[in-house]
RNA sequence: CGGGGCGUAGCUCAGCUUGGUAGAGCGCACGGUUCGGGAUCGUGAGGCCGGAGGUUCAAAUCCUCUCGCCCCGACCA
């Protein structure tokens, strides 16, 4: 491709809304642009990477045994209404009607429409397993997209699905399918981790994430380097927190904390650990009232707290609900005395607490000296607490590792939430009817581009890992219009043309100073640079975009070598 | 949706406090000198100051309302 003929601009300068690394240099090198919030163009020389992606995508997929299908953008409120996620999926969901006033969304996934397709196809367990995929614009409303192509409101995303006969079936696709992510972003270069996750309201028993490691990435993870355990902090748990030092417990008191709000305040008040003390925060849900109770020293994890309520919504209570319910201004709510008909959820790491410090329920008094048994009401326990870096590993008990991660891929075992509610069947080999246990499978092909990005960049520009480069050699001419250097050049990208090489040829009238700029901008993985100077010396310059190096190479030699890097490099 | 901020030339921004002929840099066009790391000099094109109302002799500037965008939290590939 000659770069004259190619669209593609670059800028000196970036929009103020840019912030992160990959969208900065994605629009500097022309290849996305903005058309609404979290709404973009894909630019060719950006497209030519994401196909470069869906390419490779294709060929792990299909090798582990999934077939590629297409499936509409635009769905039916029935088939929605069906599985229910018409009421479920919330405002996230873009609902559209047609010109008859019938209600239609926008997929932001695929699960009702392929199981439709599913159900009304198989009836044996001999057509059984299935495991179909598509490569397609997703769009969810987003409260709040960001990132350029990091959380986009539309975004292409390689989702996949697959039927079984049994959760033994089931379990073997999963098990090809993580091990075909795992193929793909080894493929592209990317430095990544599997972790265990939250199901989302996707739903589902099981499920990994797939995390690119980057200190600009959304989600926090935890990991052993020990045994392995790896998770998001959304579904880590952890085991044998140290407990801290027992408090004399032998009665409760009301003790007065005037103005101590805060778990801060109250433990140098009364000169404890903040560990010791039970912080109690009240917590709204569609069936009411409910406190969650945790070490003061640590956050709650409000998904497995979710999780263990089996509600819907969860969001903090207001300040009034707070004084109804408690009798107390905020800071005061705790688990002695506390209205019977809140449900309260102690995470486990208070039950090794005695003689902790707990608010009183009425305004400027804590209570010191309690027990679980003697003082407090009904509590259920559960794992609510947010796991933090140095935790212990829940499998082997040493201090986990925290870093932040872009989530890639998503990979669920959904069960038979959706071909129940679909009824998606299919008969054994005895005649009966048994509903089909589903695996889905996503994959952000955006989001995966932006990721490398982040994992390959210097001051100057991205640094392609070839697999995800949209063109893999950069042929620089620097002064086009002297007839020997341009007809040099031209012969060496022909010849690489006619080996196969995919080359993007920087024929343009500029200076050398802007094309230099550029090639490290938009960073092509191997530079040829053809000059009068070099020529003079019958040579002409390779060099690999990561290190610059310049190496003087024959004109006649050009395509073997660059063939011999390419073949190196492949990722 | 809560909290913070921004809409002025294609891009990055100044001007607004204290109302009075709309500015700079980059980019773009033409010409000169240049030509191996975003050259330089000159000339020029380009803006109903997001939109609608209002106050005023006079509004980019003050007021009201709207629309859009960005950042921080709850969502997710």
């Amino acid at each position: 491709m000659r770069w004259s003929q190619f669209y593609l601009f670059t800028t000196r300068e970036v929009p103020s809304d840019a912030e992160v690394v990959s969208h900065r240099l994605m629009i500097r090198s022309g290849m996305i642009k903005k058309v609404a919030a979290g709404i973009y163009t894909y630019m060719p020389y950006g497209w030519r990477s994401l196909q470069k992606l869906s390419t490779i995508v294709r060929r792990e997929l299909e090798a582990a045994g999934a077939t590629e299908l297409s499936m509409p953008a635009v769905q039916p409120a029935e088939l929605w209404e069906e599985s229910g996620r018409w009421q479920e999926y919330g405002k996230e969901l873009l609902r559209i009607q047609d010109r008859h006033n019938r209600d239609f969304c926008f997929a932001p996934t695929a699960e009702e429409v392929i199981t439709d397709i599913v159900r009304r196809d198989v009836s044996s367990y001999r057509q059984l397993p299935i495991n179909l995929y598509q490569i397609q614009e997703k769009f969810r409303d987003e409260i709040r997209p960001r990132f350029g192509l990091m959380r986009g409101r539309e975004f292409l995303m390689k989702d996949g699905y697959s039927f079984h006969t049994d959760d033994a079936s089931l379990d073997d696709s999963y098990q090809a399918m993580q091990q075909a992510y795992c193929r793909i972003f080894e493929a592209c270069g990317l430095e990544y981790s599997v972790v265990e996750a939250d199901t989302g309201n996707i739903g589902g028993s099981s499920s990994h994430e797939f995390m690119v490691l980057a200190e600009t990435g959304e989600s926090a993870v935890v990991r052993c380097a020990e045994c392995h355990y790896a998770a998001n902090t959304e579904k880590a748990t952890t085991r044998g927190l140290l407990a801290p030092p027992a408090l004399p417990a032998n009665e409760r008191q009301l003790v007065p904390t005037p103005g101590a709000k805060s778990v801060e305040e109250v433990s140098t008040l009364l000169q404890i650990e903040p560990s010791q003390v039970v912080k109690t925060l009240l917590y709204e849900t569609e069936d009411g009232l409910v406190a969650a109770l945790v070490r003061g020293d640590r956050e709650i994890n409000e998904i497995a707290l979710t999780n263990h309520l089996g509600v819907q919504h969860l969001t903090l209570a207001s300040e009034e609900k707070v004084r109804a319910a408690t009798g107390a201004p905020v800071g005061y709510a705790g688990p002695v005395g506390l209205d019977e008909s809140i449900r309260q959820v102690a995470d486990s790491s208070v039950r090794e607490l005695d003689g902790w410090v707990c608010g009183a329920n009425q305004g400027d008094a804590h209570y010191t000296g309690c027990r679980w048994e003697r003082d407090a009401g009904t509590v259920e326990w559960a794992d609510i607490l947010l796991v933090e870096p140095g935790d212990p590993c829940p499998k082997c008990g040493r201090p986990l590792d925290g870093f932040r991660g872009i989530e890639v891929g998503h990979i669920f075992k959904l069960g038979t939430k959706y071909s129940e509610k679909l009824s998606c069947t299919f008969l054994d080999n005895e005649g009966q009817s048994h509903s089909m246990p589903m695996g889905c499978y996503g994959l952000g092909i955006g989001r995966t581009v932006a990721a490398a990005i982040e994992q390959n960049h210097d001051e100057d520009g991205i640094i392609w890992p070839r697999p995800l480069a949209p063109f893999e050699v950069l042929v620089n001419v620097l002064n086009p219009k002297d007839p020997e250097v341009s007809a040099a050049a031209d012969a060496i990208y022909a010849s690489l043309r006619e080996a196969g090489v995919d080359v993007l040829y920087d024929d343009r009238d500029e200076r050398p100073g802007v094309k230099f700029k550029d090639a490290d901008l938009i960073g092509i993985p191997v530079r040829i640079v053809v000059g009068g100077r070099s020529l003079a010396q019958g040579t002409v310059e390779l060099s690999h975009r990561r290190d610059r190096e310049r190496h003087a190479v024959a004109p006649d030699a050009v395509v073997s070598r660059v063939l011999e890097w390419l073949s190196a490099d492949s990722g």
